[in-house]
DNA sequence: TGTTAGCACTTGGGCATGTTGAGTGCTAAA
DNA sequence: TTTAGCACTCAACATGCCCAAGTGCTAACA
C-alpha cells in the first residue's frame, strides 16, 4: 500500500465521519471520493490503518470511525486550515468593532466563536503583565472591612473586599490612598509584588498593619483575579450536536462550570505561536472530557481563546475560527 | 367522592411521580399509600381528576402523570413546604458566611442553592436603590476614550468605556471628576438621573459636551448594569436529571444563555413577599421552557433568587430550599 | 350515594425468531 | 500490488407472541 494514498484513506473516513456521523465503509468511501482504486484495495487499507490503532470499528460488520489518534495524525499532518468564508470575516468584523469595554469585548468575542463553530467557546481574561497602575482607591465599607479598587491604563478594573485587623478611619485610607497611589502609579501590576513592601515601609507605623493587609490586597488583585476568570457561551450547542447518540453531556458541562478545569485545561496546551493547539479525547487531562476535544490559541500576550466540542468535529473550519477570532483580539487589545 | 381525598389522591400521585418518575396506578397507589379504599375507588377518582385536566396518561393502559394543572394545585394547595434538613441548614450557614464582596457571596449562594436543590441555581444581581455613591474615577484610555467607575458605599464596582466626541486630556478629566464627585458623592444611585444635569450645567462651557457625556455613562451605570445581570450554577444538573427520557435540555440551555429571557422571567415572576413564587410548565412565557418549572422569590430589595428544574421535581423541598436561601440572602445583603 | 369486587379489554414492553443489507476478511487471479 | 468474488458476521429491523399493568364498566353492596 503507497503511504500517500493510506493517508488519503484516513483523511476521507475522517471527513466523511465529522459530515455523516455514521461509521464509514469501503464500498461509500470510493464511491465518494475519487481514489483511482476499488473498494477491496481500501479493505486492505483500512485494515492497516486499524492495526495501526488510527481507526476502529465499532462491530464487526460495521464502517470505521477514527479513533483519537486518527484524528491526531489528521490534524497534524493532513488537514490543512480552511481559510473563512467571507461572510465569516465580515461577521467578525462587525462584532469585534465596536470600542467598548474589555469585558464587553470578551463577551462579544464567546458569542462570535460559538455561533461560527457551532461549539461552546471559551476566552480567558486577558494577561496584563504590560498594565500600568492608574488609579488605586479604598473605600471603608464597615469599620473592618476596606473594598480595595485597581484600575489598569488597560481599561480592566479589579476590585475585592478585605478585612482589616481593627476598626479604620475614612482619614486614615485617604492618607494611605495617597501614599500608595503616589508610589505606584504608572508601575507595571507584574512588578508590584516588588514594589508595594517598599510603599508599606513608608507608611507610618500606626497604619503599618493596615497599610501591609492593603498592599497584599492589591497585590492579589493584580496577579490573579483578572488572569484567572473565562468567559464561555454556547453550552446550547452541547445539548445539539449530541441529539441523535448520547455522548454524555453531564461530565462536560461540569467540567465547564469548573473555572479550574478549565484555566488548567488551557494552560496546559502548549502555547504554539504558529497556530492553534488541539487536544483531542483522551489526550484531555480531565476524565468528564473524554469523548470532547479542545481548540484553543493564544492572543495578546499569552492568554487563551478557544472552543470546546466532541471529537466528531470539523477541525479545519474550526481551527480557522479560532484562528481568525484570535487574530481580531489580539489587534484589538493591543499585543 | 369526598373532595378531600381527591386532594389527597392528586397529592399520593404527584409525590410518587416525582420519586419514581414513572407513571403511577391505581393499585400501585393503594399499597404505598394508607388511603382506606380499595383501587377501584381509587379508580373512580382518578378519572374524575382526569377529566378535569389535573392528570393525564401517556396510553391507554398506564398510569397517570400529573399535568401542569396538577403540579399547579399541588403547589398552591396541598403541599406544605418542608422545613429543612439540619444539614442543610449548616450548609448554608457556614457557606454563606464568609464577609467578601458582593460578587463572592452571590457565586457562593448560585453553587449551594444548585447542590442543595440538584437544579440549576439563578441569582439576578442585589437592587442597589438605596445605594449612595461613595466615588467616582474617569480614567483616559485613549484620546477619545474614557473609562467610567462609580463605586457604590455597598461595595458594588460598575465600570463602563464610553467614547467622547473629541480629543480628552487628563487635566480636563481630573477636573470634572471633582466637579461631579463634590456634587453627587453620598447621592443615592436612584437619584442620579434627577441631580446629574445640574451638575452638568455648573461645567464650564468648554467641558459642557464631555460632562454630558460622562453623565449619561453614569447614569446608565447606575441603573442599568448590575440589576441586569444574573448569575447561575449547575447547569449539569439539567444533564442528570433528564437521564432516562429526553426532555429536550437543548432549548433549555438556549434559554439560560441569554440573559434577557432569564432577566425577563424572572421579573415576570410575581413578587409574592410571602413566599416563592412557582412557573410550571407552559406558563412559562418562554417556549423552551415548556417542560421546565421555575422556583423563585425576591430578597433584599428586589431583586430574584430562584431555580430552574424539570416539571417533575419536588416543590416542597426546593421551595424550602429557595426560601431559606433567599432568606440569609437579604440578611447578609442587607434589606 | 359512595364503595367495592370482578371482569373484559387495551396496550406497551420483553422476548424469541426470522430476514436483510452493509460491510468485512480472505483467497485466487490479473 | 491491485482486483474480483465469495463466504461470513452482525446490527438493525420486522414479526409475532405473551404477559403484566392498568383501565373502564357493571353489578352488588353498605
Amino acid at each position: 500500500m503507497s503511504e500517500p494514498r493510506k493517508l488519503e484513506v484516513l483523511r476521507a473516513i475522517v471527513e466523511d465521519y465529522v459530515h455523516s456521523r455514521e461509521p464509514v465503509g469501503s464500498k461509500a468511501l470510493v464511491e465518494r471520493h475519487h481514489l483511482g482504486v476499488s473498494s477491496a484495495t481500501i479493505r486492505n487499507d483500512m485494515a492497516v490503518l486499524e492495526e495501526e490503532g488510527l481507526i476502529a470499528a465499532p462491530h464487526t460488520s460495521a464502517g470505521r470511525i477514527p479513533t483519537d489518534k486518527g484524528y491526531r495524525l489528521f490534524v497534524d499532518r493532513i488537514s490543512q486550515v480552511k481559510p473563512l468564508s467571507a461572510a465569516e470575516r465580515r461577521a467578525i468584523h462587525s462584532l469585534l468593532e465596536g470600542p467598548d469595554d474589555v469585558d464587553d469585548i470578551l463577551e462579544r468575542t464567546v458569542r462570535l466563536l460559538s455561533q461560527l463553530t457551532n461549539q461552546v467557546a471559551v476566552v480567558q481574561y486577558p494577561h496584563s503583565n504590560r498594565a500600568l497602575v492608574r488609579h488605586v482607591e479604598f473605600v471603608l465599607l464597615a469599620p473592618k472591612q476596606v473594598l480595595v479598587v485597581l484600575i489598569a491604563d488597560t481599561g480592566s478594573v479589579g476590585q475585592k473586599v478585605i478585612e482589616a485587623g481593627s476598626d479604620t478611619s475614612n482619614e486614615a485610607l485617604m492618607l494611605l490612598r495617597s501614599r500608595f497611589l503616589g508610589n505606584i502609579a504608572g508601575t507595571q501590576l507584574a512588578l508590584l509584588p516588588q514594589v508595594l513592601p517598599s510603599v508599606v515601609a513608608l507608611c507610618p507605623p500606626e497604619l503599618r498593619s493596615l497599610a501591609q493587609t492593603l498592599a497584599h490586597g492589591l497585590q492579589s488583585l493584580s496577579d490573579t483575579s483578572r488572569e484567572e476568570r473565562i468567559l464561555m457561551a454556547g453550552t446550547a450547542n452541547l445539548a445539539r450536536s449530541n441529539v441523535d447518540f448520547p455522548l454524555s453531556i453531564g461530565p462536560v458541562l461540569e467540567a465547564l462550570e469548573e473555572q479550574v478545569v478549565m484555566l488548567r485545561l488551557l494552560s496546559d496546551m502548549g502555547d504554539d505561536p504558529r497556530g492553534v493547539t488541539v487536544s483531542i479525547g483522551r489526550e484531555n487531562p480531565y476524565d468528564g472530557l473524554a469523548e470532547a476535544s479542545v481548540v484553543a490559541t493564544g492572543y495578546g500576550s499569552g492568554a487563551k481563546v478557544g472552543i470546546l466540542g466532541p471529537t466528531r468535529m470539523d477541525y479545519p473550519t474550526t481551527m480557522a475560527a479560532v484562528r481568525a477570532v484570535a487574530r481580531y483580539l489580539s489587534r484589538i487589545l493591543g499585543g
